[in-house]
DNA sequence: CCTATCATGTAATCCGTTACATGATTAT
DNA sequence: ATAATCATGTAACGGATTACATGATAGG
């Protein structure tokens, strides 16, 4: 067993691994279309960070770096054995961090602005992505990916909520 | 009018001027205090980046940076006319642009975790701060602070209500 | 063939986190 | 007095964003 003095991984690094996990070895551009279609919708990661985070990994021999020999030359990670047992490790454990809400549009709440005129642009933010979620949820995904699109509907339905509340405050 | 040419600020920017709009001329550790009972709830600031962005927000001629003479020679700050007017700008905007969801636990969920195990563990800590944020709500507190708070209590109602039905999923 | 767009990166910058440090107050 | 904790910072480090750049592929 290899004994890596680096810092822990953060999050991206796990996202990393763990699309590599499912897909096998790739190149970092078949890992940023994969997660286009799923983990996006609520994590999304540049292209560049992409790249860097996998010749990261590499380094610290969580991947295995291969290149192609002619064309475009380019590089294929795969997962080592560490790689995925750290990847396991990660997964199989149930306790996370947990988030911060850290919405701007709270911020901006908080800190005096009108209600009413934030409200209505969040509204239609949310119901937009409602919408767009509703809309894959017809498609065909993995169990997994559905499960995490049912807590992505269901914040959202909650802001649209919110917000309308706001905007149209009953009385009381 | 000053012409600034330095980047953009950030919403932690926007946070400090905010806090220093409401509270006038203040130390960091005080805009920190004040931050504590509210803001920090949902997005919570390091006390190092309070100090470090008054820095920064000085330099650039937002703030005004006022240095006791004795004792601990503690720096005030407070807004300048700009710096007035930039959180205003901001404050004033409806638009924010769309946070996202980013949810270690999701992250977790959405590549092969255990749903069962995770539940669990998540439906503890949301309940659990649902329930401190409700004890918030019976405290006197500002208009502002209330919709934040409503917002939160939402937010944390829609996740419990999601990993339960997770842990124990209805036939269908 | 030419030019969009796709694909694939490199580099600079900067915010945010973490670690560290120390002077003032307060309690015992 | 002395310990504990409050108050107030500095500095190192690293991930993330942004800007830039260029080789391949495909469409016209």
């Amino acid at each position: 067993m290899v004994w890596t003095m680096s810092r822990p991984l953060t999050d991206t690094s796990y996202a990393v691994l763990g699309l590599l996990d499912r897909l096998g070895p790739s190149t970092p551009y078949q890992l940023k279309q994969a997660a286009q279609s799923g983990l996006f919708y609520f994590w999304s990661i540049p292209h560049t960070q992409i790249y860097m985070e996998s010749a990261r990994l590499a380094k610290v021999g969580l991947l295995e770096e291969d290149q192609e020999a002619g064309g475009r030359r380019r590089r294929i990670y795969s997962l080592t054995e560490s790689g995925r047992e750290a990847f396991v490790v990660w997964r199989d454990d149930p306790s996370t961090k947990p988030r911060e809400i850290r919405d701007p549009a709270l911020l901006k709440l908080f800190l005096g602005s009108d209600p009413i005129g934030l409200a209505g642009d969040q509204v239609r933010r949310h119901q937009q992505l409602l919408d767009s979620y509703l809309q894959l949820e017809a498609e065909d995904i993995s169990a997994a990916g559905r499960r995490a699109l049912e807590a992505g509907i269901g914040q959202e339905r909650e802001y649209v909520r919110f917000w309308t509340q706001l905007a149209q405050p009953i009385e009381e």
